[in-house]
DNA sequence: GAGTTTGAAACT
DNA sequence: CAGTTTCAAACTC
């Protein structure tokens, strides 16, 4: 009570000392109260009173939403929490890592100890999650549905999902300090009086779970608006109740206010204009850019993007990260997801394969996630990264053990804020949202080999804000220095950084390899009158709908491994064909499979039945199956060729199994298509797209944040059975990405698939497959891909 | 670097 | 579904 105003930030904290309850919380926490007041205190405290409360609440029993709320809340498990946590570490990290440098620091290192999770940057953010874990978990994870949900936005969801929970710790942080820092004790009093004005904090809360969950997963423009424009009333509830919890935090109240400011501003702005969001963005594109008569029409479809980009046109400004990383950051993360994806994926892909099938629809695609991480690596490492980063989630994970870990998180974390940074300036900036996307993307390419090197995100961020530069330079030449750096790094085409020379197709073709693997054209691409560009972004997600509609497994990656081929091909690239196999088959007539021109000889794996080649000499397995392993060419005349080949073979099927995987990840995160996949998705009727759900992409960079939050998205993938070389194998194969997916993808895709061969056995609905067990995110169109993410159930 | 070959993708 | 055309990568010189 004493207390009382927020406006002061430093003054609050002396009161909060001399308050009678802030002695007596002090006396409570080991942490003494000058320092401690910052986080550590609040979590002590607040937490626990408010959170059983929520749950409790009645509001439950109410609405369906709040059946939701549970499950998700059920569904949560505790690793997806922590992983949640870092999240939204991350975001807010970067919020107030800008604001607040030092408070980081500090906060770090109560974090760490604090927590588990590494995350260097946002602590102060952190720690609120954790004390609230209960509510955290509710969160997270109904931003995890919302994530898993819309494949097609793996990366917008997580980071709305980030700004959701990020939002509700700053906000509640804030508030702490207005509402909570009259008395400590006046959290739940001032958390029910909030809940009341907004109707319920809880409910406030459910809703937004169910909001994001819906939002999440349709990305529909309409589900978004709503939640949008829910969420800010349930989020100043929610965050209320927060703040409730936390009086004693004493986070940088500033920062807290300040992100209050910007949510309720944001939200005002929302709901003033939540119809303008749409039509902002195209605007913005418009205007700043040029965009193409096509994309603007598109826009309505990504509104959410779009919604992102207005909220920063209007609010950026002032609120960089908390709204705006719901939109903007969600194309610019898609984009790099898509690089970043793309590369963990494929690597993680090899488990299951199944991660490599991305499929681009939203749920499903949440096997994918795990890819993301990786692919957050592609992107960002450009070329080179990707090809190590690769498993930059799973590295993360490997690698972060140690202290690096810490590097990696904050790498990703990094990554994530840079692009929020990147919107956020380019919005600011009012550069042409193709800018922004690109200077991620190059941020991306940049960030990763060099944020390799850099621990710090700020010389990421550099580079970052130098990348928009560059990436006129690209659109305008082309012939960008970083061009170059990919085309020295890809050596010709590591996966992620595939380059293209389409004249043609203007890259909005199979045809052109970029399209193909769900990624943006870059530098390095020759391409001409290309259209693979975050600019013209609604026309790649309109024409990637288009094929998908055709083939809903177009984009899905080609080679599907199981978890053994993997192993064999870690140990020798020359045996693992058997394991995997090309989903499609080749059709080779002249070329023996002994050539690139072999889609099965590509991607270094063995012929099938699924092929229809004309004298098969693959390598790396015949369609008979005869030869297994290429290496010692078994057929004579090839010997030489084949000594030759697998000389070849090895480097760059080494990279092609990369690449392959690279290219499901690439595939799901570049494009946007993926999330809009994942619209579909949703719609788990729409089975057909699911199962494709080769794009993951998007959903992988969803994916990415979910991998981190899953912690292992690897595991998730359940080994995919092996194929060796029954038809039926490969559906497994494509089975468990399609489970990933979770939406069932079922057969009427795989009739679909091009190949019509795999196509009808499985089939089985989903319902029966075996991961749906995970079965709870079946509920959840988007949850899908959590289960696949967590391999437990 | 230009031209040819090849097979997937797209189209009919 | 099959046949044809288009396309861009892979390959050759």
């Amino acid at each position: 009570m004493d207390t009382p105003e927020r406006n002061q930030i430093a003054a609050p904290i002396s009161k909060f000392e001399d308050s009678p309850v802030f002695n007596y919380i002090n006396s409570l926490s080991p942490i003494k109260p000058v320092k401690s007041i910052r986080i550590t205190q609040a979590f002590s405290s607040l937490t626990f009173g408010s959170l059983p409360s929520i749950f409790t609440s009645p509001h439950v029993s109410s609405s369906h939403k709040e059946s939701r709320f549970l499950r998700s809340h059920q569904d949560s498990d505790p690793s997806n929490i922590g992983t949640s946590c870092k999240d939204e570490n991350k975001i807010p990290t970067a919020e107030r890592d800008v604001s607040d440098v030092a408070q980081l620091a500090e906060n770090e290192s109560e974090l760490q100890e604090n927590f588990d999770i590494l995350v260097p940057i946002g602590e102060s953010s952190v720690e609120p999650l954790d004390e609230h874990q209960e509510f955290a978990l509710d969160l997270p994870q109904s931003l995890k549905y919302d994530c898993g949900s819309p494949n097609s936005d793996p990366t917008p969801c997580s980071i709305a999902a980030d700004c959701t929970v990020s939002k509700s710790d700053a906000p509640v942080v804030e508030k702490n300090s207005q509402i909570d820092l009259p008395d400590g004790r006046s959290h739940q009093e001032g958390t029910s009086q909030q809940k009341n004005d907004t109707g319920c904090g809880w409910e406030s809360l459910a809703l937004e779970s169910t909001d994001l969950l819906i939002f999440s997963s349709p990305n529909d423009a309409a589900a978004f608006r709503g939640l949008i424009q829910r969420s800010p009333d349930v989020e100043v509830g929610y965050f209320t109740s927060m703040v409730s919890n936390f009086p004693e935090n004493e986070v940088s109240e500033e920062l807290k206010k300040q992100l209050l400011y910007q949510l309720t501003f944001n939200e005002q702005h929302e709901a003033e204009e939540p119809s303008c969001q749409p039509v902002d963005p195209s605007e913005q594109k418009d205007t700043n850019t040029l965009p193409n008569g096509v994309a603007i029409s598109n826009l309505d479809n990504h509104t959410g993007t779009y919604l992102s980009v207005n909220m920063d046109n209007e609010v950026g400004a002032h609120i960089p990260f908390a709204n705006k990383p719901i939109s903007d950051l969600p194309r610019g993360m898609r984009r790099r997801c898509l690089d970043f994806e793309m590369v963990g994926t494929q690597q993680k892909s090899l488990d299951g394969g199944s991660g490599g099938i991305s499929s681009p629809l939203l749920k499903s695609d949440e096997n994918d996630i795990p890819k993301n991480k990786q692919l957050v690596v592609v992107k960002g490492g450009g070329d080179s990264s990707r090809c190590i980063v690769p498993g930059i989630g799973l590295h993360l994970n490997a690698l972060t053990s140690t202290t690096k870990d810490s590097r990696i998180v904050k790498h990703e974390s990094l990554l994530s804020d840079v692009q929020a940074l990147n919107v956020h300036m380019s919005t600011t900036s009012l550069q042409s949202p193709l800018t922004n996307q690109e200077s991620l993307h190059k941020s991306l390419t940049l960030s990763n080999a060099e944020e390799m090197d850099h621990d710090n995100g700020l010389q990421v961020a550099e580079e970052v804000s130098q990348a928009p530069t560059d990436l006129n330079y690209e659109e305008n030449g082309q012939t960008s220095p970083r061009k170059k750096r990919r085309r020295m790094e890809n050596g010709g085409e590591s996966e992620t950084c595939k380059r293209c020379n389409c004249k043609k197709s203007k890259c909005l073709k199979l045809y052109c390899e970029c399209f193909a693997a769900g990624v943006y054209c870059i530098e390095p691409c020759a391409c001409q009158d290309c259209f693979n560009k975050p600019i013209h972004e609604d026309t790649v997600l309109a024409t990637r709908k288009q094929i998908e509609s055709r083939n809903p497994l177009a984009f899905a990656p080609k080679v599907i491994r199981s978890s053994e081929s993997a192993s064999e091909y870690g140990e020798d690239s020359s045996k693992t064909p058997a394991s995997a196999r090309h989903k499609r088959g080749c059709n080779c007539k002249k070329s023996s499979c002994l050539k690139k021109y072999c889609e099965c000889y590509q991607g270094g794996v063995g012929c099938s039945i699924n092929c229809r080649c004309e004298g098969c000499k693959n390598a790396f397995g015949t369609k008979d199956g005869s030869a297994l392993r290429g290496p010692d060419c078994e057929e004579e005349e090839e010997t030489e060729k084949c000594e030759k080949n697998k000389a070849e073979k090895i480097p760059w099927k080494m990279e092609n199994e990369n690449n392959d995987e690279l290219n499901l990840a690439s595939a799901l995160p570049s494009t946007p298509s993926g999330f809009r996949r994942p619209l579909v998705q949703l719609a788990f009727p729409s089975k057909l797209k699911q199962p494709r759900s080769s794009f993951v992409t998007i959903g992988s960079s969803y994916a990415l944040h979910s991998s981190q939050k899953m912690g292992k998205p690897d595991l998730l993938l359940p080994p995919p059975p092996k194929f060796e070389k029954l038809p039926l194998t490969n559906m497994e194969d494509e089975i468990p990405e399609i489970l990933c997916s979770s939406s069932t993808p079922t057969a009427s895709i795989k009739s679909t698939s091009p190949n019509s061969k795999r196509v009808s056995p499985p089939h089985s609905d989903f319902g029966t497959s075996p991961n749906l067990r995970s079965g709870r995110r079946l509920i959840l169109q988007s949850i899908p891909s959590f289960p696949s993410l967590t391999p437990q159930h």
